[in-house]
RNA sequence: GCAUCUAUAGCUCAGUUGGAUAGAGCGCUCCCCUCCUAAGGGAGAGGCCACAGGUUCGAUUCCUGUUAGGUGCACCA
């Protein structure tokens, strides 16, 4: 496709001395009755000493209009480029048809993407505080997967250290007393909890705790047994979710993936002179660069810590994927944790990895009650929070489409589409709070308003026989305002999806569709589509068509399912 | 105490890397289905962009300070 801002910038580069590509200065007109683009000349007053009005106008008699650029206007300081509409259309719908899969791109390939996220804990409830990191991560896959990037999927889990030793006292003490078959999650939470409290009260079972965890690493067969159990029965409720959401990973590597490979973690800094002792504890200083607290490399009793076993799944990561990129998407509760991280890793593999790794940290979700707390028990539950919303859904299609066929798939669609956008929508780095009037909500911004643009699109597409051919399509008919706004959007999709990984947001992309949306139903109640004028009707219909893929596509990435109808 | 993030309409949030008159959704007041799905569209009310300085031709955006809140600060993850 004609790149329009690039060939405006290299008009205005021909008119001047500048040497400096100007693309990057060239902006969008807040209005588009100002123009499609326009360059500000403000900046080069002070080099040329003239006022930038007058810079503008003596520009513009240097620059001459052509087949892409209609018209170019001088107000105030700007210069405002016109770009012909109708080469637009042709463009965007052109490019749109042609190409089974629009914005699809290869300025990924040959470069690999980690993306390390959900990382649910082992034998504890998977609540809506996990959802943002499995949807992020879930959106950012798939997306720099449509870029053509390598990309590969890790769940970390949660499966390694104390709290399985006591798991497996609680077991040995009241095995007998839970069928972990029915309901796994909610009776070893609750066995976590009895023990927890008994190990707070009984120093003794403490101990037996702990030496639970030895036996574990050393590889002691009952409870290396156990802890397959627990692990499997998570699993298991956990993919319940996972399926539901259609979320997946390349790999399940967890804690107790790199326990043993710590060793040449240890090695290594030692070698390169990075370890120093502190109160009993071997540790990295990294005073020198900013952090006051230093990390721990190994306990006061010898033991690694979690940050010796990340810095081991890098070392691995390095050597099994040779990255380039690897995100973490994990809360910013955590920011220190990673900048420390980061920091050591810089003496333990090439600059290329240790550039690579990007910690995607997100706000945290609290009820409107305050902080959820699994040992309080004040948690919602993503079972439950899927549940109500795709029940809301059944019960909004009953009212307002009640002979719909497919009820019940399309409201789990319509329900699953609430949430998932919901949860991205809203830019990473701020706290979310979660309010059942609004996870509930399906009017206004939300995935169901996206889902219903889509099937006004659908219904259109369904009622003609054929699509028109773009070669037979006038698309000057397609200047009014409405379809000027459809087109520009469409056409920056593949700006919006490398925008999301510039920035590992997928808000943009959410974002995006909403706009999308919004333009065309404004184009759709305006224009009338079916039974207009043949060359009108075939440029609206193919517009139509447009819109259809881009949104299928955008929401997919998202992970929101399209229905046919609703 | 130190570090870090956040502060925009009653509520929830956008704001294109410093640009033209600060936008949207919800809620509120109206209007639009004999017409392609009204889960939609249109109009209106609603703002000291937390506060005070600074940099700049220009600041909601960058810097400093203040205030309020979130989070983190050594052997849990």
């Amino acid at each position: 496709m004609i790149d329009f801002k690039k060939h405006i910038a290299q008009k205005i580069n021909n008119a001047t001395q500048i040497d400096e590509d100007v693309t990057k200065y060239i902006e969008i007109p807040p209005d588009s009755s100002m123009g499609d683009y326009a360059f500000p000349c403000f900046s080069l007053a002070k080099v040329m000493r003239k006022a930038p009005p007058v810079i503008a106008g003596e520009l513009k008699e240097k620059i001459e209009s052509d087949d892409i650029v209609t018209k170019i206007e001088v107000k105030g300081g700007y210069l405002n480029f016109y770009i012909n509409k109708e080469l637009l259309s042709k463009e965007v719908l052109n490019e749109t048809i042609k190409n089974n899969e629009y914005g699809k791109s290869n300025i990924g390939n040959g470069k690999t993407i980690l993306i390390d996220y959900s990382a649910p804990n082992i034998a504890k409830p998977f609540h809506i505080g996990h959802l943002r990191t499995t949807l992020i991560g879930n959106c950012l896959y798939k997306v720099y997967k449509y870029l053509g990037y390598n990309t590969v999927g890790i769940n970390h889990l949660g499966d390694y250290g104390t709290q399985f030793g006591k798991m497996i006292e609680g077991y040995k003490l009241w095995g007998n007393e839970y069928d972990l078959e029915v309901d796994p999650i909610n009776k070893m939470m609750d066995m976590y909890v009895r023990i927890n409290n008994l190990c707070k009260e009984d120093e003794k079972v403490l101990e037996q705790a702990r030496e639970n965890f030895r036996l574990l690493e050393a590889g002691d067969p009952y409870c290396v047994d156990l802890w397959n159990k627990f692990k499997d029965l998570s699993l298991k409720e956990f993919y319940k979710i996972y399926d539901i959401l259609d979320v997946d990973f390349d790999s399940l590597n967890g804690e107790a993936f790199y326990a043993d490979k710590t060793d040449e973690v240890v090695e290594i800094l030692d070698k390169r002179g990075v370890l120093t002792e502190s109160e009993g504890a071997t540790i990295v200083d990294l005073e020198d660069v900013g952090i006051s607290t230093p990390c721990i490399i190994k306990k006061a009793n010898g033991s690694t810590i979690y940050a010796t076993r990340d810095l081991a799944a890098i070392l691995y990561r390095a050597r099994t994927y040779d990255f380039d990129k690897c995100l973490y998407v994990v809360a910013y509760e955590q920011n220190l944790h990673f900048k420390q991280i980061f920091e050591v890793a810089k003496y333990l593999v090439d600059e290329k990895y240790a550039k690579g790794l990007i910690h995607v940290s997100y706000g945290m979700v609290a009820l409107p009650t305050g902080k959820m707390s699994t040992r309080l028990g004040n948690v919602v539950k993503i079972e439950d929070l899927i549940n109500e919303t795709i029940g809301k859904a059944k019960e909004i299609i009953s009212e307002k489409n009640p002979d719909l066929e497919n009820k019940d798939e399309v409201a789990k669609k319509v329900g699953l589409a609430a949430i998932i956008f919901n949860t991205l929508s809203t830019t990473a780095n701020k706290d979310q709070i979660f309010d059942w009037n609004t996870a509930l909500n399906f009017q206004g911004e939300t995935g169901p308003y996206i889902q219903y643009t889509y099937v006004r699109t659908k219904s259109v597409l369904d009622k003609i026989d054929e699509l028109p051919k773009p070669k037979d399509i006038d698309f000057s008919v397609l200047s009014d305002i409405h379809s000027e706004n459809v087109l520009k959007l469409i056409y920056n999709f593949e700006d919006v999806l490398v925008q999301v990984t510039e920035k590992n947001e997928p808000a943009i992309l959410a974002r995006y569709l909403i706009d999308l949306a919004k333009a065309y139903s404004g184009f759709y109640n305006e224009n009338k589509i079916i039974g207009e004028e043949k060359k009108v009707q075939d440029a609206r219909i193919l517009l139509t068509y447009c819109v259809n893929k881009v949104l299928e596509t955008g929401a997919g990435l998202m992970g929101i399912k399209m229905p046919e109808k609703m």
